[in-house]
Parts: C-alpha cells; sequence; structure tokens
RNA sequence: UCCUCCGUAGCUCAAUGGUAGAGCGCCCGGCUGUUAACCGGUAGGUUGCAGGUUCGAGUCCUGCCGGAGGAGCCA
C-alpha cells in the first residue's frame, strides 16, 4: 500500500512507502538527501550512513535524478524542510536508475524545453501550472453544472467554416473536404434550441501564423450557449463564473501559486460585477491617453493592455462597430451600426479571454448576412432552420482556457498552459 | 506575411579579425543538515549550413536553415 505525498501530512510518525521520482540528491559524505517527488507533492528523504544497511546507503549513493524508486521510511515534521515535513529512509527499492537526464536544475532556453516538454512538464513549476488549469477546468463545470447547464459535444471535423474568416485546418473526409473546427458555437446554438443552457467544452483549431505569446495553434475553449438570454443576462453569467473560477483557483491552488511566484492581490479583486465600457467609450479613452485610433477599427494588442490598464479586474467592451464583428451577432435595435457583443479583457496585459455575443434571431436579417459576408448559403442551411422553427432570443459566449490560465498563474507566454502546445513551427512532442 | 534580435561543449553563456574558454551536468575523489549545497580533479568542440572578403574568420559580407520577441489575425 503505497502513500503519497500530498498526503504526507496525515502519517506523522508513521512508517510509510511511497512510489516516487529522484528529482534532486545533495550528500554530504555520511549523510545523503533525496528529493522525492511522485506527482503528488516534493519530500525530502534523509539517510544516515551510521543508522542505514550498506546496501541501501550504496543504492542511494548510485541513484540518479529522475531514478524511479520505492521508498520506505518514518515520516517526520521539520521545520527545515520546504514542504514541512522528511522521511528518514529505512529501505530503498530502486526500479530503474535513469540515464542522464538532459533536463538540469539551472537556467534552459525556451527551444531546448519546448524538446523536451515530454520531461519538463515533470519540474514543479510546470506541474503547477498544470495542476491550476484543472481547477480551473473543474471550477467552469462546476459552476456551470450548478447553473443547469448541460454539456453538450460539438464536431471536431466539420465540412466549412463556421465564421468563414480564419485560416482553418484542412483534411479529407473519405471523398469530402472537412476541416477541424474553429469553434463549436454555431452547433450549440441548436444545442440550446434543444437543451435550454448548454456549454461545450473541446479543442479548437487555427491555422494562422500567429507568433505571440497569447496564441496557440491547438486550444482549449469553453462555448456557452442560452436560449432566452439576452446581452445583459450573458454578461452577467460570464462575470459570475469568472469570479468563481479565481476565487476557487486562490481557494484550492495556494501552494501552486505559491510555486510560481504568483502575486495573488490582483486576483483578490476579481470579483463580479466587472466594469463596462461601451466600443466609443474605449476609444474616446485611447485618445485621451494619446493613442492613435480612429473609430471603425478594431483594436490590437497594445490598445488592450491600455484599456485594461485603467482598471482592477476584467473589463467588458460592449457594442463594436456591426462592420468588424461576425455575421451572427445581434445589431443594437437602438442603433444597428454597433453589435449587442462583449469582449473581456483580462488584467495585467494577457488580453482577450472571452468573446460573446447576442445572436441574430430574425431569419430575414441573417439572410441578409449571409449575402453581405460571401457566405455559401446552402453550408447554413442547417443554421437557417433554428430561425425558421421557434426562433428565440439567444446569446452565448466562448472562453479561451489558456489565456485564462495564463492570467491567473501569471505566466508570461500561453505555451506553458497547455500539457503539449501545438505553435507555429511546433508539432514536437 | 512583415519588423527586430539570436544560433559557440549535453545545458546556460564568454571570447578587439590573431592559440576556442567558464559555470552547471556527467564521471572520479572529499565532506553528518544540505536547500539550484559546497570543495578538488578528469573527459567533453565540424563555433547552425553553404559561399565570399582576408596572410588569418566564432568575429566582417551574402544566401539559406533554425529559434526568440513583437506586429497583423484572433480566444
Amino acid at each position: 500500500m503505497l502513500t503519497t505525498i500530498g498526503n504526507i501530512s496525515d502519517h506523522v510518525g508513521e512508517s510509510v512507502r511511497l512510489g516516487a521520482w529522484l528529482y534532486n540528491k545533495r550528500s554530504s559524505g555520511k549523510i545523503q538527501f533525496l528529493q522525492l517527488r511522485d506527482g503528488t507533492g516534493f519530500i525530502q528523504g534523509v539517510l544516515v550512513k551510521s543508522k542505514v544497511s550498506p546496501d541501501i546507503w550504496e543504492a542511494a549513493s548510485d541513484l540518479t535524478q529522475e531514478s524511479s524508486l520505492y521508498a520506505e521510511g518514518t515520516v517526520r515534521a521539520d521545520e527545515r524542510a520546504p514542504s514541512g515535513y522528511e522521511l528518514d529512509i529505512t529501505s530503498l527499492e530502486v526500479i530503474q536508475k535513469a540515464e542522464e537526464y538532459p533536463i538540469s536544475l539551472k537556467e534552459h532556453g525556451v527551444e531546448f524545453l519546448m524538446d523536451h516538454r515530454h520531461l519538463w512538464i515533470r519540474s514543479p513549476r510546470q506541474r503547477a501550472v498544470l495542476r491550476i488549469r484543472a481547477e480551473i477546468t473543474r471550477a467552469i463545470q462546476d459552476w456551470l453544472d450548478k447553473e443547469n447547464f448541460t454539456l453538450v459535444d460539438p464536431p471536431v471535423l466539420t465540412p466549412s467554416s463556421c465564421e468563414g474568416t480564419t485560416n482553418l485546418f484542412h483534411t479529407k473526409y473519405f471523398d469530402e473536404d472537412a476541416y477541424l473546427t474553429q469553434s463549436g458555437q454555431l452547433y450549440m446554438e441548436a444545442a440550446a434550441m434543444a437543451l435550454g443552457r448548454v456549454y461545450s467544452f473541446g479543442p479548437t483549431f487555427r491555422a494562422e501564423k500567429s507568433k505571440t505569446r497569447r496564441h496557440l495553434i491547438e486550444f482549449w475553449m469553453i462555448e456557452p450557449e442560452m436560449a432566452f438570454v439576452d446581452h445583459e443576462e450573458n454578461l452577467r453569467i460570464q462575470e459570475n463564473m469568472l469570479s468563481h473560477v479565481v476565487q476557487h483557483v486562490l481557494k484550492e491552488c495556494g501552494p501552486e501559486l505559491k510555486t510560481l511566484g504568483r502575486d495573488t492581490a490582483p486576483l483578490e479583486n476579481v470579483k463580479a460585477p466587472f466594469p463596462r465600457i461601451t466600443y466609443d467609450e474605449a476609444v474616446e479613452l485611447l485618445n485621451r491617453e494619446g493613442m492613435e485610433f480612429q473609430w471603425g477599427e478594431d483594436f490590437g494588442a497594445p490598445h488592450e493592455t491600455k484599456i485594461a490598464e485603467t482598471f482592477d479586474r476584467p473589463v467588458f467592451i460592449t457594442h463594436y462597430p456591426t462592420d468588424i464583428k461576425a455575421f451572427y451577432m445581434k445589431p443594437d435595435p437602438s442603433r444597428p451600426e454597433v453589435v449587442l457583443c462583449a469582449d473581456l479583457i483580462a488584467p495585467e496585459g494577457y488580453g482577450e479571454i472571452i468573446g460573446g455575443s447576442q445572436r441574430i434571431d430574425d431569419p430575414a436579417l441573417l439572410e441578409e448576412r449571409f449575402i453581405q459576408h460571401r457566405l455559401d448559403r446552402k453550408d447554413y442551411e442547417w443554421y437557417m432552420d433554428l430561425r425558421k422553427y421557434g426562433t428565440v432570443p439567444h446569446s452565448g459566449f466562448g472562453l479561451g482556457l489558456e489565456r485564462t490560465v495564463a492570467w491567473i498563474a501569471g505566466l508570461d507566454h500561453v505555451r506553458e498552459t497547455i500539457p503539449f502546445p501545438r505553435m507555429l513551427n511546433r508539432l514536437y512532442p
């Protein structure tokens, strides 16, 4: 029966058996300190030469970084240990003496680490990030389940573009052309008409030559879609969900945030309601701050950062010009030149983490948009059906998981937020 | 696709146009409380590739390949 390091505090004074890898080792001739990790945490194992058999002493001396082993010993609370506990090792069973491990405890370059991503994820920092990612996912799903959303899985292989703008990954579907999904939204609209409140959670693909700290080729989105929900309620759902997520991570991931050196003070502020400014107000704000910006343009990364700096929590930018937004967004009835949409900009320069809108429910207007956007009508026949057979006001949004993780964890690049990032020029490992 | 920067030992980096080096890691030795431990020693190189300038190129020039940061596009 194995004990895990994560539960070690329940076993003080007891003899336990761990399955572990050797993370690092220090020795002083007659005493050895083995830094052990088992995925749940790290603990220092102590061997004193005069107190263990020569076999065990020799086995420990011979261990290399990342060697796998079973260790038995007595758990002891110790103030000198970073985790607060140590293991006085009484028995050691080496599973494998590892070959020379490429990743040392010193600094490495990005390319080298990315080439060894399959090993890099063993490091304390990467473990912490992946733990936080999992807790963010859990918090989102807990909140949506509690609010009576139903999980619905849209297809990954699609016959055509969902939005028709960006580059898609092309593949063959027997004799037909097919594309990897860049958004499940249109399918989620169909699902919302069947189940009321739904959400999807899955990978999406963008064949764009984007090369920044905020972009991945393959990334995960959470896309809720809600029948009978208007623009205003859409925003309330978003801010309540995100507040829950941030507070959940603060509560559950203290050690991980500490490992990452994340300043948690800015996260404490992230509670609903979030500030809202209209696109018009954002343009004024930018001009007031001395940035050149014309009404009708889309914001770039520097603009988003400037706007975000003005607030102490995420900020909604609403009512963008109709011409620069997707075809399915509903125009503001009092101002048709803008749409009922909102992008949520994260603080600290992490950029847009949510894009959402109320959708067009009027079949005649949707028909118009197909023509304006030069979309092939027959590809969207099923989507039009949603407006022909009992159309209702409905809204939805998409949250980018990796950008959200990067922000909450305080990382400087989204490539560390996913186990095996797919980026421009990187498909390995 | 565009702009800027960078490719030297397994890794991180030095080296006025003039004998390719250090730290870490590996291996050997030392050390009873180490915290990226420390101390001593050994081994380790087609300086990304191809051309050019020069008496002489890691260093200067041209092209290519690879990478990083940013822009655009987006989440």
